[in-house]
DNA sequence: CAGGTGATGTTAATACTGTCAACATGAGGC
DNA sequence: GCCTCATGTTGACAGTATTAACATCACCTG
């Protein structure tokens, strides 16, 4: 065979879920989730469209597939934006901490930016007829690489709360604060109001939008 | 004639535009962006699908008209929440701006809240392919509806500059963080993690996201 | 007031999509 | 060596958007 991760050698694929998978990311991508279709993405893989529901229950299946991939890559833009800075001089814990956070802040809407697609496709709502199979056997009721973003976020605040940074009263709920806005500012950037504004500006009301929260959990 | 609105006598509806765009509304009422198909909204209003096209370009034109539609009725959602609010005792202008806003942000999501469908049409994504005579004699640039309760935000946050309670530096984007924020915590509340808390616990966490925005504006 | 005409609706057809049922293939265990 | 079942294929059906060609009638014009 030798065919990197599973050939598809004549009939039979090998690895046909992760080559759809594949290709249908790369529609979410281009086009968001409603460019992933699956016929399309079969065509692409070269397969006929109903050998996908060997490996998926239905179209939603397969979006759901796309966006957990999608989570994922968000996720490891967040590490990679953590891992890239540097914490402030002085050795401060709590002005550390508080680098932490908004480096994860910047490495979502730098994500969200630079992987419109893929970012929209991570957060699409995706449709309840999927149950089936997909989880049958499954283990709990959340799904795992929904969380991990989430979670960088949570430990971030923990940080901050531990180094004695947090505003009294404040800790309760603040990664929903925090997410919130960076959420709503990566929508607001693709598909709202600041969606012309020239990519300096708008790196400034993404600071001044972080700064703000910052302000508003911290002492 | 008298029939309430533009009757449909016979071969000739007299409102058709109107009412298409009300069937699609009370479509993406019940099941948000991608409920409003064109074929379901002329069936309900008892003409064929092809009729929509002469007040129409396509179905994302309609949509469009839809998300119009949803973004007045969250303005309108925002101001009933400002009426509803008796100022605070004592006549501080900084406190009444403040509870302002705070009124305006509940109002936002108590919208999104009940009127989820219609609040996920409203922030859809309507597709590019929609130029044609839409607007091609129109005037700016911006729509108009998408704006109002963009506006209303801005007014707040002015009032709140104007009592001399804004956070020196704070003032310039102070919107955009406000408006992440409730943006983004509707999202979280109707897809996200908080998707399943229930009521109390939830309006919790909404009045702690939203003082925690305004303690990082306001001094 | 007759007649033409353009806005408004209808019918028929095309090209997509998701999805199911019936059939084909061949990889791997007995 | 054969048989079985996971994996792929073919064919068909329903639903969607969209266009072209045709029908009707409200209203302006002479």
């Amino acid at each position: 065979m030798s065919e990197g991760r599973g050939g598809k050698a004549g009939y039979h694929h090998g690895d046909l879920r992760n080559a759809l998978v594949d290709a249908a990311s790369e529609l979410a991508r281009g086009g968001g989730p409603e460019a992933v279709v699956l016929r399309e993405a079969a065509r692409r893989v070269g397969v006929s469209p109903t050998a996908a529901y060997r490996h998926f229950a239905n179209q939603a299946d397969l979006l759901q597939a796309v966006k957990d991939e999608g989570q994922r890559r968000l996720a490891d833009s967040m590490e990679e934006a953590i891992a890239e800075t540097e914490p402030p001089p002085g050795g401060d814990p709590a002005a550390a901490a508080k680098a932490r956070l908004m480096a994860l802040g910047f490495g979502y809407v730098r994500f969200a930016v630079t992987e419109q697609g893929m970012y929209r496709t991570a957060f699409c709502r995706v449709g309840p007829d999927r149950e089936k199979w997909t989880h049958e056997g499954g283990a709990a009721e959340l799904r795992p690489g929904d969380a991990r973003s989430f979670r960088l976020l949570v430990g971030a605040m923990d940080a901050i709360d531990a180094a004695g940074a947090m505003r009294p009263g404040s800790r309760t709920g603040a990664e929903f604060a925090a997410w919130s806005s960076v959420h709503g500012l990566a929508m607001l950037i693709l598909d709202g109001p600041l969606h012309e504004v020239p990519p300096p500006q708008r790196d400034a009301i993404v600071t001044r939008t972080l700064t703000t929260i910052l302000d508003g959990l911290t002492v």
